[in-house]
DNA sequence: TGTACATCAGTGAACGCGCGTTCACTGATGTAC
DNA sequence: TGTACATCAGTGAACGCGCGTTCACTGATGTAC
């Protein structure tokens, strides 16, 4: 039952993908490694081929989650003036769980709480997704002129970090929405209270 | 050993006492009951004489954290102004981590993830909680004149959650103390909005 | 290019540990008379 | 009020399940000659 180094390369990248789903839906301790690979179509036995263990599997799913979650939205704002980008990216991130497949989920609003109980790994995969998303929104502020630009940006990955993960919690659905909406408008306040 | 009726509810309270602060620390997977009940001085064994499971222990553990937040914030605010007492609140919240014995941690900003797995029973308790924060600060909003007195209440509560829980993911002390420095700027910023 | 052997991806079962839960037991409290 | 018995808080050990990890095995791929 050997594979090719291509297949092997392939099932090795479908397995991340499917984690970095699976986890940010299901939590750290609610998936576990079985749950991952029955989602890639294939037996517990094989996983170690591929991992180390479930903490590395964690890590390199939460890095791909980032990654897609910066390629998807790279896409979406192309070629838009900054303004327009920033308010796109801060929906497309607000709105993250209505995406039916699941993917670009982010594993700091998603699994918070379970990231700081994670080995060193996974929290510097999460220490540097958050600078990302830092980064990004704060070259969108610089382009508008926006007074601190840093501390600007990062008020607003508190804003909608914040709110996608307290918008899990709620019961009903117009809890959920009010959420995310309130977030938008916070991020505008925020935008132009910068802006000279 | 049996004790008497006085020791026995002492006990039980002692047990979600300890629960209230262990869990949000450890999180609810990071901590066994085994480790609460350590914790608070006695052995496993002697847990299911005072609870069913883990699971109601840890809706207990919940409510009392709430609870306990609410006392510690309404003596600390008792004949301040609305203003100043909405601000002391914030404050408070947003420090709760360096408070050393480990009391009065918000379940949302501290578990928030995990509750969302949690059960029903849990996850009512955490919404009742949210929906308390809200009207706290709703009320003293009110004071103030604010219009949209609802929705400025849930961005405070969304940007001072959020803080928190993004706060713990930083590796180093500076970035934390970076991120709820903001959010008090950023509830600031808030409150302003709504002021005619 | 063809052949023989080593490699190794994937399978299915088993191992081992942690942890929630249960249980037999102890002895002090509560209660019935 | 005193006595005898039932109750039950707390202990320490055991049970059982889930899950991360390991392992023997299979058969297709890669490689050395």
């Amino acid at each position: 039952m050997r594979k090719s180094k291509a297949e092997t390369a392939e099932t090795r990248k479908r397995i991340v993908a499917v984690a970095s789903s699976v986890f940010p839906r299901r939590g750290l301790s609610g998936a576990g490694v079985g749950d991952v690979m029955e989602a890639a179509g294939m037996t517990l036995g094989g996983f170690y081929r591929h991992f180390e263990s479930k903490e590395q599997l964690i890590a390199e799913a939460s890095e791909a989650a980032f990654r897609e979650f910066v390629a998807a939205s790279d896409a979406a704002v192309a070629g838009k003036p900054p303004r327009e980008a920033l308010e796109i990216i801060v929906r497309i991130y607000l709105h993250q769980l209505e995406v039916c497949d699941g993917h670009g989920l982010c594993p700091l609003a998603n699994l918070a709480s379970e990231l700081r109980h994670a080995d060193p790994q996974i929290r510097a995969v999460a220490d540097a997704g958050y600078a990302r998303m830092v980064r990004r929104f704060g070259s969108y502020l610089a382009q508008l002129a926006v007074r601190d630009c840093r501390r600007v940006a990062e008020a607003i990955v508190t804003t909608i970090v914040g709110a996608v993960a307290l918008s899990q919690l709620g019961s009903d659905q117009a809890a959920r929405e009010a959420i995310l909406a309130n977030a938008e408008d916070t991020v505008r306040l925020l935008v132009d209270s910068g802006i000279a």
